[in-house]
Formats: C-alpha cells, sequence, structure tokens
DNA sequence: ATGTAC
C-alpha cells in the first residue's frame, strides 16, 4: 500500500486516491483527503493536514473528516474541507462555513458562439464592468431600503422573483432553490445588515469574477444535453458571496461563541474552530443568520444576472429571451446545512463506513470551498436533471478552463454527497503578489491566450494569477476517478472581469 | 473573503 510522508504527518492511501491521516488518540474518527500524488505535493506544503487532522478531533463529528483534491490552508478549517456533525449531539462552526458564506457559483447559459463574440469582447467586457459594481466596497446594482434588505434575507430568490429580478425557473435551478427557510434576519446584527445594504448586486473582490467563457469539449453527451450544453457555445460564470454581511455574520458569531462557550473553545485543538452546541440557543441563532447570508448571496448572484441579461441584450440589442440566457444552475461553496445521510453507527459514533444495518440521522453538514454533488435521482436535484445527477461548476483561474460535472454515484457513500469547489490556492495572496505583476498577467493572457481581463484593482490580478492555482484537471480528474463528481464538459474564458 | 485590527 502506498504511503505519503508530509511534513509530521504520514498518509496512507487506503484506495486510489483515498489518503488516509496516521490516526492519534485524540482524532475522534478517521481522516482522508481525496488527491493524486501530484496534488497532494501541493496540499503537503501549507496547513490544510494539521487543520484537517483538528477537524477530526472536533466532538460530534461523523466519520470520516475530509479534504476534497483542491484543499488548501483556511481559518481554521480547510477550504477544500467537508465535515458532518450530529443535528442533536453535535455542533455547528462558523469557521468551517468560512467568512464569505454562500459565496457560490453560477452558469448563465446563452444561444451565442464564440463566432458570435469574437473582436466583440472588449465593447462587452466594458458594457459588464459599467453594469455589474465590482471591488472593495460599498455600491449595488440596486439601492434597496431596509424592507427590502430583511425581506432579501428572509426569502432569498423568490424574493427577486417577485421584484422581477428573476423568472420562476431562476429560482428553480439553485440549490435549495434559492431560498433557505430556516433564515431568521432578526438574528443578523444592525452591523452585518447595514454592511450589506448598499451592496446588494456586487461582485466584492478577491477570487470573486465574472467570466465570459467559450465550450470547448463535451465528454458526455447526453447529460450535456440535459445541461443545454453543446460545442462552442458562449456561457457566463458568475462567482461572487455575501460580501460585507456574511463576513460580519462569521465574526459576531465567532466572537460569540468564544464568550459564551470558553471552555468548550478551550479544549478545542484550534480556537477558530469555535463551535456552538447543536440544540443551543446560539447554534439556532447562527443558523438563522448563515441561512439568511446564504438568501442575500443568493440575491447577489441573481441580481448581477440581471444586470448581466440586460447588458447581453443591449449589446446585441435584443432580448435575454431571445438570447436564451437560462440560468444552468447556482452553486453554495461555503455552507452549513441540515441534510438527512445514511449512516452506520459505530464505536465512533456515526460513520459513512460500516456493516450492518445503517440509520438515517439529520447532520449538520459543512461544505467550505466544496460543492454539493447530489446523484441522478436524488430528491433534491431539480426535476429538469434528475435523472442525470445535479449540476456542478468548477472553475479554474482565469487563464484555465473550466468544468462542468454531474454528481457521482459514489458522492453519498464517500462524501455526504459532496466534490471540489475550483482549482485551489497553490499560495497566499502575499506571496502571489511577491511572485506575479498584474499587469504582465494581464498581457501574458491577451496576448498568449485572447482572454481580455479587467479588473478594479490590478493588486487583485497578481493575486489571482493563474500560476497561484493548483492544476484544475489533476482536481476534476480525482472527482471523476472517485466517482463523486463526472466530468461533462469543459470550457475556456474569453473575458474575464475581476474585483 | 473582508470598510485587510479591538
Amino acid at each position: 500500500m502506498n504511503t505519503f510522508d508530509a511534513d509530521g504527518v504520514t498518509l496512507r492511501e487506503v484506495e486510489d486516491d483515498v489518503w488516509e491521516l496516521e490516526r492519534d488518540d485524540e482524532m475522534r474518527v478517521p481522516a482522508r483527503v481525496f488527491a493524486n500524488e501530484t496534488l497532494l505535493e501541493d496540499i503537503q506544503n501549507d496547513k490544510t493536514l494539521e487543520q484537517l487532522r483538528n477537524v477530526a478531533c472536533m466532538p460530534g463529528v461523523v466519520a470520516p473528516a475530509l479534504c476534497m483534491p483542491d484543499g488548501h490552508q483556511g481559518y481554521g478549517f480547510p477550504v477544500g474541507g467537508v465535515a458532518a456533525f450530529d443535528a442533536e449531539d453535535g455542533y455547528i462552526s462558523p469557521g468551517a462555513v468560512g467568512f464569505d458564506i454562500n459565496c457560490g457559483v453560477r452558469m448563465v447559459k446563452t444561444n451565442l458562439t464564440y463566432e458570435d463574440v469574437r473582436g466583440r469582447e472588449e465593447e462587452l467586457v466594458d458594457a459588464l464592468f459599467d453594469a455589474v459594481p465590482c471591488g472593495l466596497g460599498g455600491g449595488g446594482v440596486h439601492d434597496v431600503s431596509h424592507t427590502d434588505l430583511e425581506a432579501a434575507l428572509e426569502r432569498g430568490v423568490d424574493w427577486c422573483v417577485e421584484e422581477g429580478y428573476a423568472v420562476r425557473e431562476d429560482r428553480l435551478h439553485c440549490e435549495d432553490e434559492g431560498r433557505r427557510p430556516d433564515a431568521d434576519p432578526s438574528a443578523v446584527s444592525k452591523k452585518a445588515k447595514d454592511r450589506g445594504a448598499n451592496q446588494m448586486g456586487s461582485l466584492g473582490s478577491g477570487n470573486h469574477f465574472l467570466e465570459i467563457q467559450r465550450v470547448t469539449d463535451v465528454y458526455d453527451d447526453e447529460t450535456a444535453d440535459a445541461f443545454g450544453l453543446d460545442e462552442d457555445q458562449v456561457v457566463v460564470l458568475i462567482h461572487c458571496g455575501s460580501r460585507g454581511l456574511g463576513h460580519q455574520v462569521c465574526s459576531d458569531y465567532l466572537r460569540r461563541i468564544e464568550q459564551e462557550y470558553p471552555d468548550l473553545t478551550e479544549d478545542l485543538p484550534d480556537k477558530d474552530l469555535a463551535a456552538a452546541p447543536a440544540g443551543s440557543e446560539l447554534a439556532d441563532d447562527y443558523y438563522g443568520a448563515m441561512c439568511a447570508a446564504i438568501n442575500f448571496a443568493w440575491v447577489n448572484r441573481q441580481l448581477i444576472t440581471h444586470a448581466v441579461r440586460e447588458t447581453f441584450a443591449d449589446v446585441f440589442d435584443t432580448s435575454w429571451q431571445a438570447l436564451e440566457m437560462d440560468l444552468l444552475y447556482d452553486v453554495a461553496h461555503n455552507i452549513a446545512k441540515k441534510e438527512a445521510h445514511d449512516v452506520y453507527v459505530t464505536d465512533d459514533g456515526y460513520s459513512l463506513d460500516g456493516d450492518g444495518g445503517r440509520v438515517q440521522r439529520d447532520l449538520y453538514v459543512h461544505r467550505k470551498g466544496a460543492t454539493r454533488a447530489f446523484p441522478a435521482g436524488h430528491p433534491d436535484v431539480p426535476t429538469a436533471y434528475r435523472e442525470v445527477g445535479q449540476p456542478i461548476i468548477i472553475p479554474g483561474s482565469m487563464g484555465a478552463g473550466s468544468y462542468i460535472l454531474k454528481g457521482g454515484s459514489q458522492s453519498l457513500a464517500r462524501s455526504f454527497g459532496s466534490t471540489a469547489h475550483g482549482a485551489g490556492r497553490l499560495m497566499s495572496r502575499t506571496q502571489a503578489k511577491r511572485e506575479y505583476g498584474g499587469g504582465e498577467v494581464q498581457t501574458d493572457l491577451r496576448e498568449q491566450n485572447e482572454i481580455y481581463v479587467k479588473a478594479a484593482s490590478g493588486e487583485t490580478i497578481a493575486e489571482e494569477a493563474p500560476g497561484v492555482y493548483k492544476d484544475v484537471d489533476e482536481v476534476v480528474g480525482v472527482s471523476d476517478a472517485l466517482d463523486i463528481g463526472d466530468l461533462v464538459v469543459r470550457t475556456f474564458p474569453i473575458a474575464n472581469i475581476k474585483g
């Protein structure tokens, strides 16, 4: 059996592309990394493995603690981490969701081909850049009243439908149908609401982007057909989150947990994993506030979608309906969700592995930098995709392609119905700025790859240079091989707008 | 990710 010696820890390959951390006494459950050796070389370079081990030490964790192939170091909990906790006896942890609650990505289709947009990239990008606010700070597509903000937090994409920013089909093509009914706007602080009020319909900064792409490869004709994707088709990817509002919700509740449960926080291997006991008032407040921030992020992506549709209609002198700019799907990257999963009862508690009878338990599934990947037949997959599986969108870097996958048949058994969310960083933003210059990256992409990049900040381009990311081909290759998310199509960038 | 710190 293969082993891999990372700094201070040995991993054992228990089956192809599944690596288990050496178990110590403090770990309550096994910890696994889905990767090949190329990706493991990258993953071992920061604190990812140490953080994954810490997650496996947390009380109430359901086996196993997981790291997806794009995993890298995060706040307390790896980005690319998946961990489930029993919803009665377990915990819910803001650090295991992340600061950017419901950061996520959606794909909007068009009936344009690459020929239709060739030569007009600059015109299109300039128009989109004007229509969609981006970068740090305030300014959104729409100024909203306090009443509107409350409604958006409460009802998510349903509010967008009511206000004419979405059609009913948009709602059906979002995870959770674009609305978490457990949202509790009263659990969101005034400070968080103030930060979000003038940011509704804005891209933000960092790795967030708006990208025009073309479909270059189709690997699975039947599923591509069900998804309405075809070679040479132009599509738009929108990647953003809950801006200052989600960030503030995360900060607020991390502080409250540390204050109200100091002993519990002290006992954790890393206080950044601070967690509230399931069933406590604080856990319920955080869950309600997090769900409201989730709804806010969906509204954010929907308002941007509305602006993108209007801009395309303007540039091509027609309507977005005539351009068939329908939403393929919208997936969440940073969330915790109460989901029912089939698990075995073991000496450690509950586990995805075992023999004998299985029981169904409600779990808080934390996916941080990970995508839900429900398989064909699952009732939570929209009717339009029920027979093939949930669409999964995996953006590569701005110089690489992106992939559309479908939920794989092994996702529930292996990963609580989850897979990767992107290429995954190779280095910190600080290091990226030392290694790259924004202007040079921008010129190279244009001259070598015919990708037109426009950004609010040159520093962001350096931080997001293609070289700071892992090889997305390797990431989706592991997902496909493990049958947790299977390849459907590949896309390549035409133009990219960054915050 | 983020009005890049309490």
